[in-house]
DNA sequence: CTACAAAACTAACAATTGTTAGTTTACTTG
DNA sequence: CAAGTAAACTAACAATTGTTAGTTTTGTAG
């Protein structure tokens, strides 16, 4: 682990403030007063309040192709991609809530790594609809409407952000199990 | 039908900016151009910004807190109630997709009205947590962790906005036929 | 103690924000 | 046509926005 710069803690912060009022609503002299300094400073660190939105997102993007691609490559059932893709989410989401805020609500400000971030996100759709596609091929998933399938699962693993801080002792292991029931098997069996 | 007033045009017209880039990003004079007049001549038929916000999320918040009053006095089995909670969400969302977007992202700059939107929230919350714990006791409904149920069910069900736009032929009974299947039953058989 | 770099500061800017005041245009009704 | 009202306009405001320039303070290494 390299040591936290000064720059870090201001993107840490300001995922913070980001998360309460979204992207727009933050102001640069907002983020130099929950960091105890005046705006100007922070400029000795950032160089421009969008450079801070696009280092939270990008980079949560690509931890998620990653993941991703770790997982299609595996040699995994399908049902297993499925629960390993959770475990992904809980797990990137339960390390930065803040962030997960951004990268659900506040792409659209991300101007020009816009459209690098379409790419990574219909990427990974994608990659998540051929695992729930092979399922259903291999009889391990039941044939109903692969869409409907996707974006169930998909929104609530989106949404794990704003529910996680709520919770007390984030057991992931915990919460991934139980989460992999749900979505799973449903809530009816 | 009352006739379509100049202002519920211009919430209309709002409501859709809201959603793509949020109400902060949103300036009065970007709302003037969609309306294709100028930003003053909008004061002619609204307070403010903040009340073009409110009257969007507020009067959405109000039609979900009285479907659910319906629904939970009705005499149907737990199953069937939370059939019925899919099926309001479908029909509200696809009713209004952008103010869905402005319910589920802007709800925090509504000031004066927050509290009292806050409410009707926990309210809503409340009364499906008990649907599901009601299901668990006469064992409709599986002895899994409530919370995780009520946080899965209605996250998927608050991000229909963002889905419902993308099918062509929003078939509402058949997307809250499939929406149940998956959300109680899973996909895995 | 000196020198240097990191990181804070003050002051200011040009642009944009929501909103108001006062005026003109367009439409409807008698 | 006259009168009244609904809805547009122009012009301006005070406040706030992101950001820059230039300067001072703080901490560290030789």
């Amino acid at each position: 682990m390299k040591p936290e710069t000064r720059k870090d803690e201001i993107i840490k912060t300001a995922a913070k403030l980001f998360k309460e009022k979204g992207y727009s609503a933050v102001t640069m002299r907002d983020l130099a007063k929950a960091m105890g300094i005046k705006a100007a400073s922070l400029y000795n660190h950032i160089n421009s309040k969008q450079e801070i939105l696009k280092d939270i997102i990008i980079s949560l993007a690509e931890t998620f192709t990653e993941g991703m691609k770790r997982i299609k490559s595996s040699e995994a059932s399908s049902i297993e991609k499925l629960e390993q893709v959770i475990t992904l989410h809980v797990e990137i989401s339960s390390n930065n809530i803040y962030g997960m805020a951004s990268l659900n609500n506040d792409w659209m400000h991300l101007e020009e790594k816009l459209e690098y971030y379409l790419a990574l996100r219909s990427g990974y759709e994608e990659d998540f609809r051929n695992i729930l596609e092979e399922g259903v091929k291999g009889n391990e998933i039941d044939n109903i409407n692969v869409e409907v399938m996707l974006f169930s699962i998909l929104s609530t693993l989106r949404s794990l952000y704003l529910w996680i801080p709520n919770k007390e002792d984030v057991n992931t292991q915990e919460l991934s199990k139980n989460l992999s029931k749900v979505l799973i098997h449903g809530i009816h069996a």
